[in-house]
DNA sequence: TACTGTGAAAGAATTCACAGCC
DNA sequence: GGCTGTGAATTCTTTCACAGTA
């Protein structure tokens, strides 16, 4: 994963902080959503939206599980951290729980997203579907290149980044989407940042400083790329390596 | 995250495997790494490789860190998951690093990439200089429409989606981008492996389906907008603040 | 002195396994 | 009988804190 979640995340869960006296709220429940479930969420969201285009009415922990690329514990104890919306013997309405996860992911509401840098990457995220589609308007795009200014991408005139604090303000964007090359992209951050936008959506490869309030999620393909070579090298290794009853040179186990 | 990874990994490490005695090798040293250190080290490289081009030659845990987003102690054990390549009272040589961090990256060989769909994103993919310069060529290129077959694209001939299998074996691809819309996915991703490709990152919207041997890592941008969402969603509760006995804004319970 | 390397402690996330309900 | 919801157990990850060393 790959996510940029900068050990400051500003909001932390406090496991018992005395004298301040919380008054026990949604700050705490919201926050009690563990990361890696909330991002599973949105996967079991988009396969729950599948399901009800089918057709498909009840699902089990188990089915959805499947689907999802899960284990259908963890799909409960997920599902268990946003309420108890289950029928014990039956399974789940499927159009109760995409309400309640699009609820909890804030999907209720339009988040608006402006894109930063319209080169190769920035024209495809401009003209790609998913995002409106899915609640997420594109609502500026931002290019230095004067040339670029006044032209219309995927429907959308690019506004020159010199704008960016007040067409951002304007158009109440709250999504930032830095796809800028790597030399542009911290002080891109900084400007989206003092205008306002305390989400990002980094692209660009290179870790951003923020302030502790601002949360970053990056895609880094190189990363990436790099995860997936690390395990071609592990594969390599392993198919050299003899391995006598199932257990590899070192100790490692390979086939249980 | 965000990854796909199959909870079938086939490859598990036992803490202590009796009998085998383990003459502490790579593959032990390579399983040994967690799966989030990896992560972390291929952003290690890439500040590392930028300290390089500075010409900076030693460098302190805690800069490091610094630099990568990371806290000192993280940073230091990731690294002692490599080896002991630090000086005490002094810091890391940074080539030699680098050096390190490549050979168990694997990036002492080349990877060549396979992109399939070339769509807007599969343009973006095949032109992105990051690819070659890092250590993955793009060795070839798919699509399903046949007007395209033959079309250089970032200087490499399109092939149809046909020639998946003989030409992925041909320029001995190691690891498949898929960049598909959704419906072709899982049947790209079919391909891919019975072709022999055992990497891929999936740009598509979709949870591929894969026997245990295939590494699936994706890249979901629907997932990372609604993951930001969320958090939008809890600053703005944070804001409103206001907490009616347990009770948030739209009816979740906080605290029962 | 200034820093690494690492056991041991703490904290998260995952999985197990079963009580409870339909 | 079948399936959810969840404490308890387990495993993975992070952090602490300090011994060790150039």
């Amino acid at each position: 994963m790959a996510a940029q979640r900068g050990e400051g995340d500003g909001v932390v869960t406090r496991p018992g902080v005395a004298g301040a006296e919380a008054p026990a709220d949604v700050r705490e429940r919201a926050r009690a959503i563990p990361e890696a479930a909330v991002a599973r969420l949105a996967v079991y969201l988009r396969v729950l939206s599948g399901m009800v285009e089918q057709g498909v009415t009840t699902i089990s922990s188990e089915e959805l599980a499947g689907a999802a690329g899960v284990n259908s514990a963890k799909l409960r104890k997920d599902l268990s951290y946003i309420g108890s919306y289950g029928t014990r013997g039956v399974g789940y309405d499927v159009e109760v729980l995409v309400g309640h996860i699009e609820r909890i992911l804030g999907l209720t509401r339009k988040h608006s997203v402006a894109v930063v840098g319209i080169g190769n990457l920035g024209h495809a995220l401009a003209n790609y579907g998913g995002f409106p589609s899915r609640g997420f308007p594109v609502g500026a795009l931002f290019d230095v290149d004067p040339d670029l200014t006044g032209v219309p991408v995927g429907g959308i005139p690019v506004n020159h980044i010199d704008d960016i604090t007040t067409v951002c303000a304007e158009r109440e964007v709250s999504i930032g989407v830095i796809a800028t090359p790597p030399q542009a992209a911290q002080a891109v951050c900084d400007r989206l940042v003092s205008a306002g936008v305390q989400c990002i959506l980094n692209f660009a490869p290179v870790v951003l400083q923020v302030p502790d309030y601002v949360e970053v999620r990056k895609v880094d393909l190189a990363v990436e790329m790099q995860i997936l070579s690390f395990h071609v090298a592990r594969r390599a290794d392993e198919a050299a390596g003899d391995v006598v009853n199932g257990i590899g040179v070192d100790g490692v186990v390979i086939r249980p």
